[in-house]
DNA sequence: GGACAACTCGACCCTAACGTCAGCGTAGGT
DNA sequence: ACCTACGCTGACGTTAGGGTCGAGTTGTCC
């Protein structure tokens, strides 16, 4: 009798409302309606009573944003970039079409990689930090050099 | 006939305006202005008509804090760690005094050390985001498998 | 067919860490 | 005296959510 297989295990085809959602992907309830605000997803529907309903997509969907996350990428942009994909999801695409979505798509990886070279720095940055701070902590004494 | 220096070469015992100070380390004058109403660090003195002062230990000291950053302290965080590290800096501490200090300096680096983890964790995830994203670009055409 | 707990809704205000703008005063050179 | 670059305060805007509210919704158990 399970029609929506809210709190429990779930097969191909089946809806999740939000904090089922939420809890999967590590989100609280406020950023995935926040995230919906911002354009980043949908949900596939609603009860009658206006209960947000998700599909597996969605958490996919949802856990590909956490990823971008680190990266420092801004909600406009990642926005850009799930619109992008979707686009090139779309079945039947002319092939020049195609070509010029995926030109942009080159353009989205360069940037990533850059702010993933950045980020690689901030570790090294705060790589240095740290053992600052570790000389800091076993100068024992007061006394200089 | 130089008097501070503000727009040039620079020698011990000079202060240097906002705008200067900025540029050295990379910050805009309002983050400077900020970082000081947080209570990260202030000027050493004024101008009769109001300028900021500052003096080579600011610019340290803002150095410092941009060091810090990339771990993800909060301003106020940092504010706690500088005060401590201008207390361990006191000179003529008693022993058990600058124990104790030490001891809670202990405790900010494996909270530092902890950040840096999860930065590095970050980067291992940014990582497979961005291979994700090569993948999708250079699966060229719409046929699967 | 009512009670009930758990869940969700939209709406609102709050926060950190700045960016940006306006309007006006300063610093220092000529 | 005047010019130009520089700085001041104060106020509002932004991003990415967090918290809380009263009110409505679901599924379940009797």
């Amino acid at each position: 009798m399970r029609r929506n297989v809210s709190r429990s295990d779930a097969a191909r085809g089946d809806v999740y409302q939000i904090g089922d959602v939420a809890e999967r992907v590590g989100l609280s309830l406020r950023t995935v309606r926040y995230y919906e605000e911002a354009g980043l997803l949908m949900p596939v529907g609603r009860t009658v009573g206006g209960f947000r309903l998700y599909d597996v997509d969605a958490i996919e969907r949802l856990l590909l944003i956490r990823k971008m996350k680190p990266l420092g990428f801004t909600l406009e942009e990642m926005r850009s970039l799930l619109v992008l994909r979707d686009e090139l999801a779309t079945p039947g695409l002319a092939a020049d079409t195609r070509a010029a979505l995926q030109e942009r798509l080159g353009t989205w990886v360069l940037l990533a990689e850059e702010k993933l070279s950045t980020l690689r720095e901030q570790v090294s940055v705060a790589e240095s930090f740290v053992g600052g701070l570790h000389d800091d902590a076993e100068r024992t004494g007061g006394d200089a050099v």
